[in-house]
DNA sequence: CAAATCCCCTGCAGGC
DNA sequence: TGCCTGCAGGGGATTT
């Protein structure tokens, strides 16, 4: 599942296939949940323009336009977002851009469906992105534990909403929870002052080490040159439960928060 | 306002 | 082998 490890390494390596090249064809399928814009309005518009900047806020992906309108991406469980060629061209590749050059295109594919394609007028901001906290990468420690005043919620459900801190989903939460020896069952608002920053250093070192590992491939994500992510290997909790926890030989548990799984160490986490 | 629940979608694992 | 059920989950909408 595409967190903000995986959107980022995306971003990086789409970047030098998408800017600066001048779309000549757009392909898309029929219209569904996964496009917010019409894939009529998508083609009409994209024909033609040059991506200029492709950025990063959580898990989005914004691609300004020369035209000065944005494409926003999101890859939700299962998108990939690959050079043509990369992986199967099958009915889940939903948008696929060709360029004027003869190099490759790019294909945005999409097993489940989760995935979002919105073009936005120049000017015109996404809902989605205005209620996005502050980017998880700088998760700041004063920030996180004002953010846990007043929660009821377990601090593994905290980490997932997307307001609180953008880009953090359900493996990395799980990861962090680890390292920060805090289960992800505790309350959010009862916290101490020593945990939260804990936390919040957990959160930036699992983040930044995911990136530099290329993601994690659990779910079938895919890089856009088309490798495969390492920090599968690296990962303490997630999807291990029953194994032996790395640290102390303790089994993982798992339980489900807010109707997620949720893993942990019952010894190294209090 | 916070919190809980439902739903979008498809592939796959497990039970019989 | 085939059918059915349940599960995986990002996140918005709806309900409590």
């Amino acid at each position: 599942m595409p967190e903000l490890p995986e959107v980022e390494v995306t971003r990086r390596q789409l970047a030098p296939m998408l800017v600066g090249r001048k779309v000549a064809r757009v392909f898309t399928t029929r219209p569904s949940y996964f496009f917010l814009t019409p894939p009529a309005t998508l083609r009409r518009r994209l024909t033609g323009r040059v991506v200029e900047r492709l950025e990063r806020l959580g898990k989005y992906l914004l691609a300004d336009l020369d035209s000065g309108e944005r494409l926003l991406l999101h890859l939700g469980m299962t998108g990939e977002i690959v050079r043509e060629g990369a992986v199967d061209h099958d009915r889940h590749v939903h948008l696929r851009l060709e360029f004027d050059d003869g190099r490759p295109g790019v294909v945005f594919r999409d097993e489940r469906k989760f995935g979002k394609v919105q073009l936005l007028a120049a000017g015109e901001d996404s809902k989605r992105v205005l209620r996005l906290g502050p980017d998880a990468l700088s998760a700041d420690a004063e920030h996180l534990h004002a953010a846990t005043r007043g929660r009821r919620i377990p601090i593994k459900t905290l980490l997932l909403d997307q307001a609180v801190l953008a880009g953090v989903g359900n493996i990395y939460a799980d990861e962090a929870l680890f390292l920060a020896r805090v289960r992800p069952t505790r309350r959010a608002a009862g916290l101490t002052r020593a945990e939260t920053p804990a936390i919040a250093a957990a959160v930036r070192q699992v983040l930044r080490r995911a990136i530099e590992a290329g993601g994690s491939s659990i779910s079938d994500f895919v890089q856009p040159e088309g490798g495969e992510g390492g920090y599968q290997h690296e990962r303490h909790v997630y999807a291990r439960e029953g194994e032996p926890c790395g640290r102390c030989g303790t089994a993982i548990r798992r339980t489900v928060l807010g109707q997620r799984s949720s893993h942990y160490c019952p010894s190294c986490q209090r």
